[in-house]
DNA sequence: ACGTTGCAAAACAGATAGTC
DNA sequence: GACTATCTGTTTTGCAACGT
């Protein structure tokens, strides 16, 4: 007998989980077949795929191997049905997706319930993290797409530039630099808070400063735009997030910009993807959509 | 001669119940 | 929660009968 879907779908799903439970409901099959079909694939390649620890089950070198190549082949099946599936098929079903903080939390979660609105078969999974778990996520398969600030130098991904987005260096309207256009000379001395390692936001922000000679001191540095906007209302220091995440709180004036010369605060967002998967027509579909609600919606602010 | 259909037996996959 | 033993339903396989 030769290895089968089944077996490869269960494969990927307890990659993706960590645990037989969970993977047999995501394949719609009891623990006992999962575990089974599990075992009869370990038993058909003569290879433990997973190193098993407690009720865990970590891949191990040979199931990482395994992972892309198997991802592979379902996709393909996944291709075979969709090209003979009815038009409104095609956009049914789970999409993961990871983005980013800020596009995650100010761009893509208004946009995933639009197109949910309008997609009643269709269902967004999204994860929100920094640019580098995104990364990882995307890389693992354990999402199809990903939407990150930063840049992405992971030989297994494949990046396009996706939409413009604009950083912002405020501070408490207090402040003195507070409205000022500065020099980089200027700021230093000056405390910093910044996103976490990892982020996106910090990495495209202290390249840049750097490349003037600037070198940002951080005194704080958080997970989320939030903790960055309550440190700065606090007086903590200068604080870098994109504009998208500050918008309200500029208009009611309770932060200051500082303008910093020479410095370049445009960025790309990158859609991201697998270089061993392509888009599902679900996934374009979303990806299309989200194109056109950010276009509304500047529009809209515009107005 | 070759292809199709129908039937029975074997093999297989999955569920339940129970153990560790 | 993972795994095993056992049972059950489904699928596959092999073969005979029939039609073209």
């Amino acid at each position: 007998m030769r290895i089968t879907l089944k077996q490869l779908q269960v494969f990927e799903a307890v990659a993706r989980s960590g645990q037989v439970a969970k993977a047999a409901e995501m394949v719609n099959l009891s623990s006992p077949a999962t575990s089974m079909a599990l075992a009869e694939l370990e038993r058909q390649l003569a290879t433990r795929l997973f190193e098993r620890s407690g009720n865990r089950l970590l891949l191990n070198s040979q199931g990482s191997m395994l992972l892309p190549m198997a991802s592979k082949v379902l996709q393909q099946t996944a291709d075979i049905e969709m090209a003979f599936a009815s038009p409104a098929a095609l956009l049914a079903g789970t999409l993961h997706v990871s983005a980013s903080n800020t596009i995650g939390n100010f761009l893509l979660t208004k946009a995933a319930v639009a197109f949910g609105q309008q997609h009643t078969d269709a269902r967004i999974e999204l994860t929100i993290d920094n640019t580098r778990n995104v990364v990882r996520q995307v890389a693992d398969f354990r999402a199809e797409l990903g939407f990150i600030e930063g840049y992405c130098l992971d030989s297994r991904i494949v990046a396009a530039p996706w939409h413009q987005d604009r950083l912002s260096i405020f501070c408490h309207p207090a402040h003195p630099l507070a409205g000022k256009q500065v020099t980089p000379e200027q700021l230093s001395g000056c405390a910093w808070v910044l996103r976490e390692e990892g982020s996106g936001t910090r990495e495209y922000f202290v390249n840049n400063a750097n490349q003037l000679g600037l070198h940002p001191e951080v005194k704080f540095s958080f997970p989320t735009p939030d903790a960055i906007k309550q440190a700065v209302k606090q007086g903590a220091g200068l604080g870098v997030l994109s504009e998208l995440t500050i918008e309200r709180e500029l208009a009611r004036r309770e932060f200051g910009v500082v303008n910093v010369a020479g410095l370049a605060l445009t960025r790309p967002f990158y859609l991201i993807r697998h270089k061993h998967l392509s888009f599902t027509p679900l996934a374009s579909a979303f990806i299309d959509f989200c194109s056109d609600f950010l276009q509304l919606s500047h529009q809209v602010e515009a107005k």
